[in-house]
DNA sequence: ACTGTACCATACATTCGCGTATGGTTAGCA
DNA sequence: TGCTAACCATACGCGAATGTATGGTACAGT
């Protein structure tokens, strides 16, 4: 009672997922129960329930939500401002570190890795990265083989750089992208 | 009463711990209570609080245990047959690939990140690995711009090909690592 | 003013998971 | 044969988390 809603702190579906996604992903392993959630959220487990089923339901709309925000979006945006392949390239991995949108791929896997149902989503985010970075390496008219090292090699790199190095050296970071650009293009 | 032990079924610390690992990957995110870890290990749960006073102290048990028997192991296997810088590597990545010797790194960082305490461990063996790596491309004689790109590449990609690239096309992957060895050591 | 819709809080009931206490089984050793 | 250490099972108490049921607030349209 005697609460006084402000609109500012209702929760739609989508605010509760990519919210969710952030708090998630900074408590970690803890924290990842529904109180918890609603909590880091500031609404209680009532508004959980009122957008979810239950907990399997959030988490696969979560990795909906994640897919289609953090993977999909990608490509869309680095192919509608046209040049080369080793333009889109560069764009496309200035677009993934800058934006930071491999940060909830951890948290992502660690989800989906509690049911197959649920890994179907990674595999194919994993599949879409590759397949478009491949599609760009074939254009620039690599072999094969060069199609298919680097192609990984710049996949693996953008996937895992924020957790690898951040620590590490997080200045120089930035610049990294580009030399690891200009070694993957490199004839 | 009556279940009659037989001493394949008893289990030391160590074993606890190693069994712990491959359950833990291979149920994922769900499984991971004291019961199910206990179940998938034939014991109950009696055993699991003879072996570790509680959760934390398991969790942290298992970092450390998973520090050295996959992490710090490689470099020392590496450097005993001795050879050049270029045939180490080669070496270091057959070895991390055929023993499959990353397989627990998406388990133990989601495990780490639960508790900052943990996470150092994880961050401990990013740094070993990657000084490593990078101390053999420094021998090969390469400028500090091309150690760091090299190495990180060859970390990245070596941490996550087994996640990334497993259910993708798992025929190739052994190939893949000597066409990424050959690709990095290039002048 | 009235009504429906969207969203949220709170109070249950129930199950789950943790940690502890206690007793039991085996192998080794004297 | 007796004793001890290592390992395990089971039962119990308790707090935590899930899902549901219900009532309440705000807003938009009429």
């Amino acid at each position: 009672m005697a609460r006084g809603y402000t609109s500012d702190e209702r929760l739609g579906r989508q605010e509760w997922l990519e919210n969710a996604l952030a708090a998630l992903s900074a408590k970690g392993q803890a924290g990842q129960s529904i109180q918890d959630l609603s909590v880091a959220l500031g609404v209680s487990r009532g508004s959980f329930y009122w957008h979810f089923a239950n907990r399997d339901d959030f988490v696969h709309a979560l990795l909906e939500h994640w897919y289609e925000e953090y993977t999909a979006v990608a490509p869309v945006a680095v192919e509608q401002d046209g040049g080369t392949a080793e333009e889109r390239l560069a764009r496309l991995m200035r677009l993934v570190h800058d934006q930071n949108l491999t940060r909830y791929d951890l948290t992502i896997r660690s989800l989906a890795s509690r049911d197959l149902q649920f890994a179907k989503w990674v595999r194919k985010a994993d599949r879409f990265r590759l397949r478009f970075i491949e599609s760009l390496f074939k254009e620039m008219g690599f072999s094969e083989n060069d199609i298919r090292i680097r192609a990984r090699s710049c996949l693996a790199y953008m996937a895992t750089e924020h957790e690898l190095f951040d620590k590490l050296d997080r200045k120089h970071r930035s610049d990294l992208v580009d030399e690891l650009h200009a070694f993957l293009v490199r004839k």
